[in-house]
This record gives structure tokens, sequence and C-alpha cells, in this order.
RNA sequence: GGGGCCAUGGCGCAACGGUAGCGCAGCGGGCUUUUAACCCGUUGGUUGGGGGUUCGAAUCCCUCUGGCCCCA
């Protein structure tokens, strides 16, 4: 049983506390980290260096042993001979794989070319109790590679590669928003409203003030409020929250990016947002395409631009234009067999369409342009064109990877938008979007002509680093807790 | 919400109606340049929980729990 190797492992504990005291009360530092000493090997070959991490291997051999001491950084090889130092050797019977240790000795290379610290002393740091994984299967039951995500990490699961990716991605992002003139903004998590986008939110409470909030489902109008503020070019980087259910797509807490530039146009934002992908994909695997399912997908500038209305028009043989009212695009759906339900509104429908017909369609970096009123309550209506707002989607790999309006900054024309929501919600639509009257008050302050672009960063993530599941770029993704046993 | 699949020692797997096995890890022994080290020996399982069918259940049926996939 394992507690019996548990206790094993604990009696071992207590024999190196008799020998050298308590290994968890040590001030130790070190000269490098186990991947310094490699990638520094041929500047420091032959010094004294110090370094720690986790028995990730041991190969005992007669009077010589050999350990692998890793983490993120890497794994460097621990070399011991028992002619040279008899003590250390037998300290080494303390040892287990899992423990973390502190080492001291020359940087070499064996008769193997293997490079190695030939430790002279070392000290326990902290004992693993708990037991490695299979060499070298790992974890591979999906299920215990997410609870024990810490163990599948430290033993070289693939997610430690993935993370250090997610971390130069989202390193990337900040550089290029700031780099191009952007104010990074913090806004709150809690809203009073909530609002910004289609969906669910998470309720909770304010204890003080007897407060109902909610936990953001989009930072989009604090974001917009500064617009009025008078911040022309800002961005935000954080977390929202919305109370769906969990997929490969979706988590129910993920990160957004989203930008707003006063004075933009929506064809300035594509050509940043062309910039952008690319600058990620270079930060995220140095490359300028990306992978998806076998097939390659370049994300050189441009991508296609395509309207909706007309997409629509070729590939569905609808034109929004000739639907009036909810009856007619019931009587649409079933001539095409779609799936109606009970709370359909018209945006609904119409998004419906979009995703059946064109979104699931493009593999290509797309640009779709134009987008009923009816999907886009914050979007503004094209001059031009009634019925449309200003409004784009990038699509890639038939999935949808930013969002971005033409702001609608006509405090009558939103409140009314927001009161035709506010009836959807009362229909049983509990994804519309409630009257925010503190929003409307900002508006009617007055806010200057603006684009803004809302990604859902690791659906991003995924795409540029080809992963099936929103899980492979999230460290710790939501699961129902293991009940006890 | 509907349908399908999965759960066997710490980890990776086998046995698919007839005595639960193997590899890694562990424990004991051997070995002075290993790196999936090797060689010899060995401990550990009320087969996710509960119920049923059967002379006999890891295996078949029901149910609960958790997970994965497809659809809504």
């Amino acid at each position: 049983m394992s507690q019996e190797k548990r206790e094993i492992r604990e009696a071992k504990l207590a024999s190196w506390r008799e020998r050298h005291g308590d290994p968890y009360s040590q001030s130790l530092s070190i000269s490098h980290l186990p991947g310094e000493l490699l990638s520094s090997f041929e500047e420091i070959r032959g010094h004294l260096v110090s370094t720690g991490g986790r028995v990730l291997a041991m190969r005992k051999q007669g009077k010589l042993a050999f350990l692998d001491l890793g983490d993120l950084t890497g794994r460097i090889q621990l070399f011991f001979r028992a002619n040279e130092n008899p003590e250390l050797f037998e300290d080494l019977d303390l040892i287990d794989l899992g423990d973390l240790l502190w080492v001291e000795g020359e940087l070499l290379k064996t008769k193997r070319g293997q490079v190695s610290v030939g430790v002279d002393s070392f000290q326990l740091v902290a004992k693993g109790r708990i037991e490695l994984p299979d060499k070298r299967e790992g974890i591979s039951d999906p299920e215990t590679r997410l609870r024990l995500r810490w163990v599948d990490m430290a033993t070289g699961g693939e997610i430690g590669e993935d993370i250090q990716a997610v971390s130069r991605i989202l390193g990337a992002a900040r550089a290029y928003w700031s780099g191009a003139g952007f104010m990074e903004v913090t806004t709150p998590l809690l809203h009073p409203v909530p609002g910004g986008a289609y969906a669910r939110p998470f309720s909770t409470h304010h204890n003080a003030l007897d407060l109902p909030l909610y936990l953001r489902v989009a930072p989009e109008l604090y974001l917009k409020k500064l617009l009025v503020a008078g911040c022309p070019k800002l961005f935000e980087i954080g977390s929202n929250f919305r109370n769906e259910g969990l997929s490969r797509h979706h988590n129910p807490e993920f990160l957004s990016l989203e930008a707003y530039e006063a004075w933009g146009s929506l064809e300035g934002m594509m050509e940043r947002t062309e910039g952008f992908l690319l600058a990620l994909a270079q930060a995220g695997t140095g490359k300028n395409t990306l992978v998806r399912g076998g097939e390659h997908i370049s994300l050189e500038a441009p991508f296609a631009r395509v309207d909706l209305r007309e997409e629509l028009i070729q590939k569905a043989g609808v034109n929004l234009d000739d639907l009036e009212g909810l009856s007619a695009y019931e009587a649409l759906f079933v001539k095409k067999g779609l799936p109606w339900h009970e709370g359909m509104t018209v945006g609904r429908a119409q998004d419906k369409l979009y995703s059946t017909f064109v979104e699931s369609t493009l593999l290509e970096p797309t640009f779709v342009v134009g987008y009923p009123k009816e999907m886009s309550p914050l979007a503004r209506e094209m001059p031009d064109r009634p019925g449309w707002v200003e409004r784009f989607e990038l699509v890639i790999a038939r999935m949808e990877v930013a969002n971005a309006f033409g702001e609608l900054a006509d405090p009558d024309e939103q409140r009314s938008r927001m009161e035709a929501q506010a009836l959807d919600k009362e229909g049983g639509d509990g994804e519309a979007q409630p009257v925010d009257d503190s929003y409307l008050d900002a508006l009617a302050f007055g806010m200057p002509p603006a684009g803004g672009i809302g990604f859902g960063l690791e659906r991003l993530m995924m795409l540029l680093l080809d992963k099936e599941t929103i899980r492979d770029v999230i460290l710790f993704p939501l699961l129902r807790p293991k009940p006890p046993r």
C-alpha cells in the first residue's frame, strides 16, 4: 500500500533529521538553476557550483550513483563517488525519487560526455513523501493529470512546455499594445450590473454594503468609461467569468484582452490585429504559420476580408435584409432543418446562421465584416446600411478569435438597445444584458468615436500552440471536486 | 439536457464468466561512468461505491460517483 511507502519515506526523513537536522529550516542559496548549468556549461565547466531541484531519476551502480535533478528550467545529472566521500554516499540511502535537494560540487562531464555536478556535499531540503509516477509514461490519465497538475509538471509533463509558451505569448501581447502607445489599465472584476457580453454571470454579495454583485463577464463598459474620461488608447488583460458549461473551448473563467482606440477606424484595427497575431505567433512558436489538425495556416498579412451579408447570401442563400420578424426566422430554420427552441430571439437566430454557414467554413484567417444590429447591442449602426452595425470578427480555423466594434456612443440609441435586451431577458434569455444606467450616464457625458476589440486569449493560445482543449493552456482549469473517499 | 465510452496496487497497462498478472516505483542483495542502467530475489489489490444475475463476476445487468467524446 502507498501508506507503507509513505511511512518508509517518513522514516528516512527521521533518520536524516537525526544525522543532519531539519531539512525544512535551512537557508541555502544556489549559484545556478539546473537549466543554467546546462546552458552555461562552457563558461563554468570545472567551477564549483551549487544548484537545487527535485530528484527525478536515480541510477545506483555499486560505488557510483547518478541522479537527475531538475525543475522547469531543465535536468542536470549528479555524480556521486563512494571512494571519494563514503559518508556522502551513505546519506544517499536516505534519498528517494521526488526529494528536493541542494547540491554543491564541480561542474564536469562524465566519460560518456554527460554534463554533471560531481557532488561534494548535498542537503535534503524537502522530503518527497508522495512517490513519482511511472518514469517513462508519467501520468497519462487526463483527469489525474489535471488534479495532480504539480506532479505532472514536476515530472516533465507537456504542460510545462506549454505554460512557458503561454507566458511568452502573454508577455508579447502586453508588449505589442503597450508598444503601440496603448495604456494598460485594470478595471473592476466585481460589477453591480453585469454587461458587455452575452453571458450568464456568477452572482456574489458584498456584506458591508449589503450589495448584490456579479463577477464580470467582460470589461467593455468600464473601458469605454475611460474613453469618456479622455484616455484615447487603452487596453486591459484580465479574467472574465461566465456561468456556462465546460467544454474543450470553454472554461468558466478565462482571459481576455480588450483594446480601445478613440478616433480609430475598424480598418486600422484590422491592421493592428494582423500585426498582433504575428507577434504572438513569433513569441509562442517562432513561426509565421500555425498548425491546425495537420493543416498549415499562414498568419501573413493581409488576412481575407468578407462581408457577412454577402457570405450568408452565397453560402446559405439567405439575405437577412429580406427577413422581417422572428416568425420569418422560424420559418427559415424549419426549411433549413436547423433546431428552433423556446426563448429564441432574432439576434440568437442570426448568430446561429452565422456560426453554421460562415464561421464553421472559414479556415484561413478571415475578417468577417458587418453584423446585424440585433446581434450587437453595443456597436454603432452603419450610416449607409440600416439594420447593420460596424463590427468585425476574426475567424481562424473555424474559431472566433477576435470581436471588434465601432463603438456606439449615442446614449439615447444605447438606452433603447439595452431596453430591447432587457425585454429579451424577461423573455427568458438568461444571457441578454440588462440596462446599465451608470454606463448610459457616462455616454451622456460624451464618448469620442472609437473602435474597440476583444480577444479570447486562451482560444488564441490554443490556435497558436495547436491544442485541442483549453485545459492545455490553463494551469488549473475548473473540475468538479473529487468526493472524499 | 440526450447518446456513446471509460474507471484494475502509487504510476503505466493485461486478464473480458473459472486461482487477478506484468513493467516502473518500493523493499533486500550484487555491480567504479550510468542516463528507460543492468542482474538476482521480494512486499503490495475487499478490480471507483452500492445492489443484482450466476455454482462461480474485474468480466453480465441496474444504480450512484468521477472522467472523456459526440450531439443539443
